[in-house]
DNA sequence: CAGAATCGTGCGAATTTTCGCAACTAGCCA
DNA sequence: TGGCTAGTTGCGAAAATTCGCACGATTCTG
């Protein structure tokens, strides 16, 4: 299953023209293995099972640059840790409660047109790939 | 000037039921005299000018506290610092250009659309103060 | 008013994130 | 091959942010 998760990291990496190294590819695996929100240090311990000598620095350099090819969205759900994941193939987004801390996931067709807003009327080509959106909902009124 | 900002922001605490503290009422003015993207240290080190033994964890406090209460916005521009301002009367957004790192400012009725869509189909009333939307400008892309 | 509960603060430590630097690597070109 | 260049990494330090604790102030309750 790791092999898979690397190969898959890799081919990544390779899709958008970056070297895949040693360190990327463990990070990426690491991020596809846990398949959902993780943070900085839940990426680290992961990957430095299979590259020890992995530092710190190079998973935040990392995510940062994995983030700026799009391959994962960075969100920061507000309990003051960011959470990176791979993007997902249908793009979707979240209400967060301040009330209750429900999350309730909205499809991205909502968002799209204040993408199609942005790009026609300032020619910006947005990247909204994972919203966290804060509120109140219904019962918390 | 300075009298006229605490005084303001005392009002604005009390409005929101908030306790007027010593402490709060200088990160608050330090905040309306600013008047514009202010980070944490920016406003420890005014602040500290009318009240020297402030402590940078109460101004972090602070600012999460009046975030809660939505009298100031919190927004990432993407330069590893977080900011925050007073809530604009008239609410607005910036588009940054992860090419050249150009600020557009984006008006509250696009992003109002989105605002009205979420409350309609689930109910939900977001606060949306002050979007950071990364992406290319027109130049970038 | 006394006592209890809650809130807000300074302080220092811990945690998270960024940065600068020197060494190492991979690709490129003569 | 040999060297130039740009890109990448580990390391340690610095900076930004959060946390736990103890003390004092405020509010609440009877």
């Amino acid at each position: 299953m790791q092999r898979a998760a690397e190969r898959i990291a890799n081919d990544e990496l390779k899709r958008s023209g970056l070297r895949a190294t040693a360190p990327r590819v463990a990070v990426l695996a690491a991020l596809i293995q846990q398949d959902g929100h993780s943070s900085a240090d839940e990426v680290l311990c992961l990957a430095q099972e299979r590259l020890p000598e992995l530092n710190r620095s190079t998973v935040y350099r990392t995510l940062e640059r994995l983030r700026d090819h799009r391959i994962v969205s960075e969100t920061d759900l507000g309990d003051g840790v960011r959470r990176f994941e791979m993007v997902a193939a249908v793009p979707h987004h979240h209400l967060i409660c301040t009330g209750c801390g429900a999350m309730i996931e909205l499809s991205d067709s909502a968002v799209d047109a204040l993408r199609r807003e942005i790009e026609s009327e300032h020619g910006f080509r947005s990247d909204i790939d994972h919203l966290a959106i804060f509120g109140r909902c219904p019962h918390c009124r």
